[in-house]
DNA sequence: TATGAATGAGGCTTCATTCAT
DNA sequence: CATGAATGAAGCCTCATTCAT
């Protein structure tokens, strides 16, 4: 008896308000009345589900976590479903284009926050550790997928690590800019230059033959 | 007669005490008080010399960005001194140097500091336009190099501002997880990385004689 | 369900607050800490109820002006009540009592308020809308109910409005007088001073046939 | 030895600064700084020639007052020196017209000013001191020349104070009306006005003898 | 669960006053 | 006398959090 339990969806709309109110104006500007406004609720509300702001932030940093992995997922599977085995570079390449998907090409609300993240975590030790957590997971699916990719294509795998490490620097550096400098890169821009950048950076390392022309790159 | 102004040291004195302050726990956390105790002054001061937080703010971008800048002046013009014209595509490594030196390569202050601005930037119009003239600036002279490396080597300069921003994207990218995220990145990892990628994008463009193998790459 | 609003009800205490504080120590000295004292409120109220300090002056004022509005609506009703339509002059007379009974001849607090209210209306300028609209409104009422009175008696309207200015000049300087410097004047000398003020203004335009003794006074 | 003292002077320009910033922000608003920057001073230096902010405050309100009492007496004499003894009713109207002058016919900052100090009149008490002292003063005087203008004309004298305080409170009354609420008020309306109502009050008590027509009132 | 009032700490800013030069 | 920096108290306001209804 009692009404049934709306607290996954109550929580999910101050998640949501958090996120459009920290879009504009950062955390400590993004006040709890001012959340529940933009979720539409009582403002004594939001502390009946989360037992503090903090705490919205942590939820709302793993929704958009766990939304850009299953993205990522989708797209392996996706990729899986067609016939052609892929090759292992094109499933860097999608892995990429689903970063970059959340990012600068799609919800600018997320990509601001995602970036107001970034600098909280310069201070708040909990959201340090997510999202440390998140960078390092997505470094090391990277890094597996780069690793592949040279095996496959019979080159030297030493510098995986690095080169996992500047594709990453790379879109959350693109976030970055297209947050906080809005309208200085050209629209667009990120997905074929991040592709462009990971074959430089693949293509550099030592091939398996000098001697005939490079082998073809695979399909994207 | 009179008091001689000192006006000018003490607001160095302050803006290094946001500084500090900013890197440790991001702009709404540095006080007032707490910027005054990190410059060892007493906090009615602070306002004496500054008409409020905000213009603080604005003195320590102006002074990141001047020294970043002055930093890569320096650079250039040492490379120039030494006897062998220096080749566009070792003027574009010099510079890419110099921004990873103000970067995850030293003043881990500094790194954090910018880190944050760039959060603020999401929120503060003033801000965001001494962020985006800073960011436009550099990617002007990114792009500048760029264009000139391709033309000596023969290359098409058709994604002369594509490839800016890539490299761009990587360095502020490095800069946020090296911030929000540290010791996950390899220690001086950035210098050789960006070497890498900005290699890679610069050869990835139309060689200028498919026969003949490619020509050596100029003196770092 | 919820909590039912009693914002009205606050409203009107921290209203009574500041005009408490205010009648003691001005508009600058009722810090609203202070006034919060006075309403036995706590401070962190006020401004839940209050957008900022001003936003209390203008709802001190509205209910100052729309109290003395009463206070003469009132009067002029009870008059028309009685069976003898009341002559235009009487009908002045009541609208000046009505003033003065807000004023000096009644509750201190409100006397002293006002006065403090014409001070900020130098400085600040939607007091000095506020302020401004009331006087406007007093002034005409007053003007109007002066022509009617000389019209009745026959006389010369030319000067209605400047004896309306010279009559709401004296209720205004009763006030300041008697709220700057208390004591200074005998009490309960302002309904009968202004009475005769009255009087003396609208005898002296221009009396309806010169050779017959002045026309009889109506009752008051 | 040491160089001639300037203080007076000194002294002067800073109550001059006061008077200025006083006639547009109240005196809370105007700050020492303001009050120096009014003054071309440094703001250290108002300190040295005054103990405390208060200290102007009462310097400013002598100065006023004394300036109005100078007046009253330069417009007294010029009438006496003219042959035909003046009556008492004129000597009435010229230092009602010398108040005036400083009034809302003269130096809007002098009349604003003033207001304010009528206000501050009600907290401060050594304010309120000098603020009762000057209308006491003002009134002693009227009431005199009432007296001895109803002596002259032969009328009762019981009302003299009465009358006095009507006059003063219009006087006052129109700088009030005229600092707070500017432009609503004709444009010199005050001096006629007032003369009408002095004219209206002495008229107003018992004439001395029924039968013969009203004495005609002597030049103005 | 929901509402909206209540609390009190803390932040930015102003400013009278003091003081070194 | 003059200058302008220095100090510290207070004021207004915001806000996370708590709580009565």
């Amino acid at each position: 008896m009692g009404r049934p339990s709306n607290t996954a969806e109550r929580r999910e709309q101050i998640v949501e308000g958090l996120l459009s109110a920290m879009s504009k104006g950062g955390y400590a500007e993004a006040s709890v009345a001012e959340i529940a406004r933009e979720a539409g609720l009582a403002p004594g509300l939001v502390h009946y589900h989360f037992a503090n702001k903090q705490e919205i932030l942590v939820a709302l940093i793993e929704r958009l976590v766990s939304g850009l992995d299953a993205r990522v997922a989708n797209g392996l599977e996706r990729l899986e479903r067609e016939p052609p085995a892929a090759s292992a570079r094109a499933r860097l390449y999608v892995v990429v284009d689903a970063h970059v998907a959340l990012g600068p090409e799609s919800d600018p609300r997320a990509v601001a926050a995602w970036v107001v993240i970034g600098a909280e975590a310069v201070r708040l030790k909990e959201v340090r550790g997510l999202y440390t957590r998140a960078i390092q997971g997505w470094l090391a699916r990277l890094e597996g997928l780069v690793r592949a990719a040279l095996r496959e294509e019979g080159r030297a795998t030493l510098h995986a690590k690095r080169i996992a490490a500047g594709i990453l620097s790379a879109i959350e550096g693109a976030y970055l800019l297209s947050a906080a400098s809005p309208a200085t890169l050209p629209r667009g821009f990120a997905s074929p230059m991040l592709r462009r950048m990971t074959d430089g950076l693949l293509d550099a390392e030592a091939a398996p033959d000098p001697v005939r022309p490079r082998r073809p790159r695979p399909r994207a």
